[in-house]
DNA sequence: AGAAATATACAGACCTGTCTACCTGTAGGA
DNA sequence: TCCTACAGGTAGACAGGTCTGTATATTTCT
């Protein structure tokens, strides 16, 4: 019986924390290796290539993060309704490892080679779906395909660092979605 | 008198295309070289280093891609106002070579390493508010930093493929804010 | 003569992925 | 209960490629 965690897991959470920080080909596979204490052969049984290690991260990354996303937009989706979303964005806007997305920063840097990233935002958009459907708004697919553009914007403005204003700005932009006339 | 366009010239075409098409990091020194028909010592006479080029790239690209979206702009912003601007942007989205916003990558790729980056959106901010001003909106800086939320976000939308609908959900979003209560 | 470009070799670092050799805990059969 | 087989882990060397940047020697243009 291990004591500790196993090699697998502790190589995944290196990757999640290198990946995301560093960006994906600036991350070497000895640099995961050393971080996460774990021999090179340990490695390469567990992922038998790099790519596979990236599918990992992203697969772990998308629910991790949802995970998060979701708890933190509930916490006030029955008071604040579509302005949940902006003050869930914001807080992790303001986490001090903050850097953008994973997965437009993965699309940004491969290009289409992993559709795990796309898989993520259309999972995304569906439950900003399901938000709108809970507010009985007349046409949910297209309220959250709208604020999916604000949200990616926002994501980006405040990678960029352009954050002043950006929430209420963020807001508004979410809220106006909810009034008639989408 | 040189007959051909000058080796700077061609290294920083071929980095242009480069640069933007495979990414900074997937982009080497030598492929520039070779693409470019230029020794590697006139690289580096110009050049003292990839940064450099790097750098010379943003300044370029921003000069250039400033340039016709502009053009893209005004073309038809004196009839259809902000919508030109999403017509301006669907345009780019349909070029064949598109691979989203290069400013965009780079922060991805490389961070906060150059600020050129986000001195492009802050040029791009100050010609958006030029046009809310050309519209005599109240409040054109916040239109502008709201529009730019929008923008940002259809171009990651674009990238990643995903343009169902995009161009007349970022056209309503955009005209939405030249309408009264911003 | 001198500036600029060319071709090419090279150094040193880093990258992914393979190979060998060894260690350790555990499950199963005799 | 003991022995054995094996899965999983460790350690580190190594191959072959790519990367940035430098050095050398030659050529071309003015």
């Amino acid at each position: 019986m291990q004591e500790t965690v196993s090699a697998k897991d502790r190589i995944l959470t290196t990757a999640l924390r290198l990946f995301y920080r560093d960006g994906i080909r600036a991350t070497g596979i000895d640099k995961i290796i050393a971080e996460s204490g774990v021999a090179k052969m340990s490695f390469y049984r567990h992922f038998p290539s790099k790519n596979d290690l990236i599918r990992a991260f992203l697969e772990a990354r998308h629910e991790i993060w949802m995970g998060q996303f979701r708890a933190a937009v509930e916490r006030r989706f029955a008071e604040e309704g579509f302005a949940a979303i902006a003050r869930a964005l914001s807080e992790w806007f303001g986490e001090p490892d903050f850097r953008g997305c994973a997965f437009i920063n993965t699309v940004a840097e491969t290009g289409s080679e992993f559709p795990q990233t796309v898989q993520h935002k259309c999972e995304l958009e569906l439950y900003v779906t399901e938000l709108a459907k809970r507010l009985s708004l007349p046409a949910p697919a297209q309220v959250a395909a709208k604020a999916m553009i604000v949200m990616e914007g926002a994501i980006v403005r405040a990678q960029m660092g352009l954050t002043d204003g950006l929430e209420e700005m963020t807001m508004q932009l979410l809220t106006d979605l909810t009034r008639c006339g989408n």
